[in-house]
DNA sequence: CCGTTAGTTCCGAAGTTCCGAACTATGGGC
DNA sequence: GCCCATAGTTCGGAACTTCGGAACTAACGG
């Protein structure tokens, strides 16, 4: 099976991460898997709120994210585990997740409310 | 002429921003309109580094900037006046768009080296 | 091996974006 | 008042993106 694909961090463009998060099913997918540090599984992360995603479409979202340089995704045996790049991203550019974990957990009816605790401010 | 649309501060969604804002082009054009305090025209505004944006997609930019809550325009006669709405956003998601706008400035070709400057850190 | 679980790929339908051309609105000159 | 120029908007089609079901592949357990 092909290898997954991870820009190196001085590759990481601003445009890709805001089109990666401004999808809030990929923003919530990524807040889950900042907050548990390291998600076994992509289908750990199947739920966003009571909404199902299909396995495709999670697997797309998943990859959008690891292609934007916020996460890192590892195959261990049948399952790929995926962790946040935040400290990297964060030394690349300083503030914006958190600025946008903010944003998104200080909207009302979003389901990133515990990610917000993560995010020293 | 049908009036513009501007949500209202509270109506304002962190996807709508950052999807505005994943548009390397809409964000400088954001970073213009900052800058200036208050461009007159879109047109002061249609070109991007060497690159010239056709009316149609200046237009439907700004409408897009607008309509996501980013900027306030008014009709002035024959021209519309553009101006950001920075303070309000600030206020409702703080730090959201200084950490988009030093993103796009620390990254290496964007024209937005300039905007860092009008955002204190 | 065969079954099961976990994820990926394929592909068609639906939606979005881009931009040229045609259009509309406003103000200025005569 | 009428015409022109200027500034933006709308329309429409081609190109691209997104979504999700079905079929596929890969790894492990028995």
């Amino acid at each position: 099976m092909r290898p997954l694909f991870h820009p190196a961090i001085e590759d990481v463009r601003p445009e890709a991460i805001l089109h990666a998060l401004a999808d809030p099913s990929r923003a919530a997918i990524f807040a889950k898997i900042m907050q548990a540090g390291c998600v076994e599984a992509c289908s750990a992360v199947a739920a966003v709120g009571d909404r199902v995603i299909p396995k495709s479409s999670l697997s797309n979202h998943i990859k959008v994210l690891r292609e934007a340089g916020l996460i890192r995704s590892e195959r261990h045996g049948v399952e790929v585990r995926n962790h946040s790049r935040w400290i990297e991203v964060e030394a690349r550019f300083p503030g914006l997740l958190a600025g946008i974990i903010n944003a998104y957990a200080s909207d009302v009816g979003s389901d990133l409310r515990a990610a917000s605790k993560t995010v020293a401010r």
